[in-house]
DNA sequence: GCGACAG
DNA sequence: ATCTTGTCGC
């Protein structure tokens, strides 16, 4: 159960930080990478609020092919705020996650992982939930800071919440503005890295592309209707 | 007190 | 997260 009220919620990030999680490795071959997306509706501007209607995909992919998705129609837990985002989109991530009948054996977020002010932010506490190991992929770092990488397809610079290394810049497309890689649950940073940039054939890893995709597409339909 | 702050 | 206009490139 995800916790509905900010001390809850702290309370469990800040036991997740402290919890270790034994490491993951990647298959050799067949893996299966998984993404997850949420969407609200156009127009609205600012953080929200609970109840705000909310469309959530999730796909299941193996070698470049699509081999599952689901779009779930749900509501926001409660507003954005910076350090929660858990209690706005992590049951709605979870229910849409479970309901891939194929378990991926790991699943891209647009979260952070250790960077955040409690060391455990959507990405790691997600996979805790699910079990599964992740990813983070974010546009931007909550906290820490570091300086964007050289202009070549797979640079990468280091991101730092003081002395500690939580996540990195990463370059997946020469001329755009680098993605920031937070290792999740079970996944260090440079699998993340590798995970990362081998899902990447735009700026935006492809698990993550198709779910934002189809969470959009599912939303386009409801308006018309 | 104020701004910054994943989505 | 979402909006906005034009603009550049394949």
């Amino acid at each position: 159960m995800w916790p509905t009220d900010e001390e809850s919620l702290v309370a469990r990030q800040r036991e997740l930080a402290a919890t270790p999680a034994e490491p993951w490795t990647p298959p050799d071959e067949g893996l299966r990478t998984g993404g997850c997306w949420v969407c609200f509706a156009r127009g609205q501007a600012g953080p929200g609020s609970a109840g705000d209607p909310a469309w959530t995909a999730s796909v299941a992919m193996r070698e470049g092919r699509v081999l599952e998705q689901h779009v779930i129609r749900g509501a926001a837990g409660a507003a954005y705020v910076p350090g929660l985002l858990a209690l706005r989109l992590g049951a709605l991530m979870e229910q849409a996650v479970r309901a891939l009948a194929g378990r991926p054996d790991v699943l891209l977020v647009d979260a952070t992982g250790r960077d955040h002010p409690h060391r455990a932010g959507l990405a790691l506490h997600l996979g805790a939930e699910l079990a599964m190991p992740t990813v983070g992929v974010t546009h931007r770092p909550l906290r820490a800071e570091g300086p964007w990488p050289a202009d070549r397809r797979g640079a990468t610079s280091p991101l730092r919440l003081g002395d500690e290394v939580v996540a990195c810049w990463l370059r997946t497309r020469p001329g755009v503005r680098p993605l920031v890689v937070h290792p999740g649950w079970r996944v260090d940073l440079h699998t993340a890295v590798a995970l990362v940039s081998g899902a990447a054939r735009r700026r935006t890893p492809e698990p993550l592309r198709r779910a934002r995709q189809a969470a959009r597409e599912a939303r386009s339909r409801a308006d018309v209707r």
